[in-house]
DNA sequence: AGCACGCCGACT
DNA sequence: GTCGGCGTGCTC
């Protein structure tokens, strides 16, 4: 064995499942590196790929490749002073990457921000700064004669006194020999700055010493905790250290946040940093100030708003252990911490929090797969708990933390009432009883919250003379009707077309819509209240930048008010002057071909129903709905979500489903629904070859037409599998993915697997 | 996925 | 004659 035969491992953007070998590059010598253990792994390299040249990250060294020697390149550079990811943290990624059957590269390099993706140079922490000297402080324009970029480069130094770094005067313009050559005439000079409290040298992964420990923790004051929040508190911070997980029970309103802030005061004490992560529409800035009001500490975010500089410096400040708090949206959980002490999910049952198109992960359960391997603690907060969650609180993994409703020792919580809507009259949905409810709060000076979860005008534009309904032209799904701008839009596929001023089909200009979306809910309450302000909350009412902050302070102001949206409205906002919620259409979470919409439903139901009378006054709940005997929709409504919960587990454990079994489901779509039949019924054939899949200990369903069949155009087909063990369906899948890899009919349809699907669609 | 090569139809 | 369609092969 060589040392010339050391190899980097290297990942690539491809999403080809492996790593390719290369060579040390020509200008290090690999016996030196070696004899010297500079590290390579986790650092960035520059490679020839094919005829492209492109940017990976080294993932390990080997004395050994199958590779032969002469299909073996050099690394072109190496980009990286320090390693950018730790070998745990490497070591944790390439697990994410086998469990949900990814490249590694596209999984690995999700951890780096697009910059550094790029290639971009990582500036060190403290980079020198480039400072006049004596001679360059008198220097005139006459005296530099035609040298005119120097003199300019001159002006912008006597600005700063203390000098600027490379990067600033990159930004002016300037490159390092326009500096080199005021170094040489004696003008200027590099120094370093060294910011005070702070050590001299780069920061050592391995044994560094928080420079932040000393300084205080707190900001504020905290807040005197009831006993269930001192338990919480104490539960988890008797565990700091270890991997303990437990599940926060709360709804909003019970303090789960100043638990939270309670226990990552303890963490942040301990030198450790804390990862925050809430739902896409949870970063409110009500919550990030909380956070920034009481921790004299920096607090980062991460979240889709920011550009691409903006998330470099959260995620440098992340991991080089500056930011003691780390707050982000579903991919923040690749984010590399240097002191992890503590991980937090909030709102863990979201939807948000798994990826709904190509690397289909789940942060809340990577979260927790990262906390066993860091040896953290990690909570996952929610009213409303999933099932999988409580799964794992019945097996004994995940401690459950309940929080009692600090309200209910003085009123007890609205019951919600089930308003049967069968053969009754409808004003766009809404029931006469429902309006007269309404009618009856704002009259005694509050507001009224209704959900009404459909976005637009109305779902289905029909013509009155002919019956013609309007269609998406690339989907199977009618499109919804929209007013402001008015046209019409496919939610499935986002294409959109003016609105048509007759049938196209028989010229007749009646075109009527048929039943409500938030838009015609305005419109119905607006005609029926009309000196009620109204103050609609969906995606294309708070499209704009602060859209949703002004309407929130809108209610906040406490006037009387009408507020209508879709779920957007139920998460996570406190309305005190709400003493009415209402859901305007239950129904279609009851009999849907989804399993999984009554957990979502139910979810839904309770968040709204926990909007109302949150404070002083009595609340009522009002859920309209065709079916009001179901009896899961009673046991909600008179046993609260974790009665209905316990349920809906027997339920899933009687049928094996998930979280009682395990599933894979593969995706192929094609512009012909042909090719993407073949491709799976392919797939279901070699599967049936497998003993696992003949013996019955996986169990394919399918191929199937996808629920809707065409979506953009294209045909979708899939393929379910499910197994009560998962290492028997994860073998299967280990085995399956290569073969359809290397599959030359897999080339005719795009297929896709996601590993513990959601959405069956 | 990208990006090449290569082999056939229909255009200047 | 070539411009361009997409089938097939390869990437250390
Ligand atoms: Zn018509
Ligand atoms: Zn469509």
């Amino acid at each position: 064995m060589q040392v010339q035969d050391k190899v980097l491992q290297v990942v690539l953007p491809t999403p080809l499942r492996q790593w390719f070998d290369y060579l040390y590059p020509q200008s290090l010598d690999p016996a030196a590196d070696i004899a010297a253990e500079v590290p390579q792994v986790g650092k960035r390299v520059r490679v020839s790929f094919g005829r492209r040249e492109l940017i990976g990250l080294v993932v390990g060294v080997s004395d050994q490749t199958e590779v032969p020697r002469e299909k073996l390149k050099p690394v072109l550079a190496v980009l990286d002073e320090t390693p950018l990811l730790s070998e745990a943290m490497l070591a944790w990624l390439l697990w994410v990457a086998r469990y949900y059957h990814q490249g590694p590269g596209e999984c690995v390099l999700s951890a780096l921000p697009t910059l550094l993706r790029q290639g971009q140079p990582i500036e060190p922490e403290h980079p020198p700064h480039w400072q006049l000297t004596d001679k360059g402080l008198k220097m005139t324009a006459a005296g530099m004669g035609r040298a005119v970029k120097q003199w300019r480069l001159i002006e912008l130094l006597r600005l700063d006194p203390a000098g600027l770094p490379m990067s600033v005067l990159r930004a002016h313009g300037f490159e390092r020999d326009v500096c080199r050559r005021l170094q040489e005439k004696g003008l200027a000079h590099e120094v370093d700055v060294i910011p005070k409290g702070e050590g001299v040298g780069l920061p050592d992964l391995q044994h560094h010493t928080p420079v932040s420990v000393h300084k205080d923790v707190l900001a504020e004051s905290p807040l005197t905790l009831n006993a269930p929040q001192r338990e919480a508190v104490d539960c988890v911070i008797s565990r700091l250290g270890q991997f303990a997980p437990a599940v926060l029970l709360g709804v909003t309103g019970s303090g789960k946040t100043e638990v939270y802030l309670q226990v990552i005061e303890r963490v942040l004490a301990q030198g450790q940093q804390a990862l925050v992560l809430v739902p896409e529409i949870g970063l409110t800035p009500q919550t990030v100030a909380r956070f920034r009001q009481r921790f004299a500490r920096e607090v980062v975010l991460l979240h889709s708003g920011l550009n691409d500089r903006e998330r470099l410096a959260a995620w440098r400040a992340a991991s080089e252990g500056k930011a003691d708090i780390v707050i982000g949206t579903r991919s923040a959980v690749f984010t590399p911490l240097r002191r992890p002490g503590v991980i937090i999910v909030d709102e863990e049952h979201d939807a948000s929090f798994k990826q709904q198109d190509g690397f289909r992960y789940h942060a809340r359960d990577l979260a927790l797969v990262r906390a066993q391997r860091e040896q953290v603690p990690i909570m996952l907060g929610s009213a409303t708990p999933s099932l999988e969650t409580l799964a794992q609180v019945e097996r004994g993994h995940c401690t459950l933390l309940r929080l009692p409703d600090r309200a209910a020792a003085t009123r007890t919580p609205p019951v919600p009432q089930l308003l049967d809507i069968r053969n009754r009259r409808l004003q766009g949905g809404f029931s006469v009883p429902l309006l007269e409810a309404m009618q009856r709060h704002l009259d005694r000076g509050r507001q009224v919250l209704v959900v009404l979860n459909r976005r637009g005008f109305a779902p289905v534009l029909m013509c009155h003379a002919c019956g013609w309904v309007a269609g998406c032209q690339h989907c199977d799904a009618r499109m919804t009707w929209h007013r402001e701008p008015p046209r019409l839009h496919c939610h499935h596929c986002g294409h959109r077309q003016p609105l048509p001023d007759v049938c196209p089909q028989c010229g007749e200009a009646e075109l009527l819509p048929l039943g409500a979306g938030t838009e015609r809910g305005e419109e119905i309450l607006a005609a029926r209240f009309p000196d009620v302000p109204i103050i609609r909350i969906d995606r294309d009412s708070v499209r704009g930048k602060d859209r949703l902050q002004e309407k929130l302070a809108d209610i906040h102001a406490g006037h009387p008010a009408l507020l209508i949206g879709t779920q957007m409205l139920a998460k996570g906002h406190h309305f005190p002057q709400v003493t009415l919620a209402a859901v305007v259409d239950a129904d279609h979470g009851l009999y849907s071909s989804d399993p999984r919409a009554m957990e979502r439903m139910a979810q839904l139901l309770t968040q709204v129903a926990g909007r109302a009378g949150r404070e002083a006054h009595a609340g009522e709940v009002i859920i309209q709905t065709h079916h009001s005997d179901d009896p899961r929709l009673n046991l909600l409504c008179q046993s609260g979500y974790e009665v209905l919960a316990q349920q809906l587990l027997r339920e899933r454990r009687e049928s094996h489903w998930p979280p009682y079994s395990h599933q894979a489901l593969w995706r192929a779509e094609a512009p012909k629904p042909e090719a993407a039949q073949a491709l799976m019924q392919a797939l279901a054939d070699a599967a049936q070859q497998q003993p696992v899949v003949a013996n019955g200990s996986v169990f394919c369903l399918g191929p199937v037409p996808a629920p809707m069949e065409r979506r953009q155009g294209r045909y979708h087909v899939q393929l379910l599998m499910q197994a009560d063990k998962r290492s028997v369906l994860h073998q299967l899948l280990a085995t399956l993915v290569p073969w359809l890899e290397k599959l030359p009919e897999a080339r005719r349809a795009r297929w896709s697997l996601d590993v513990d699907p959601i959405e069956l669609l």
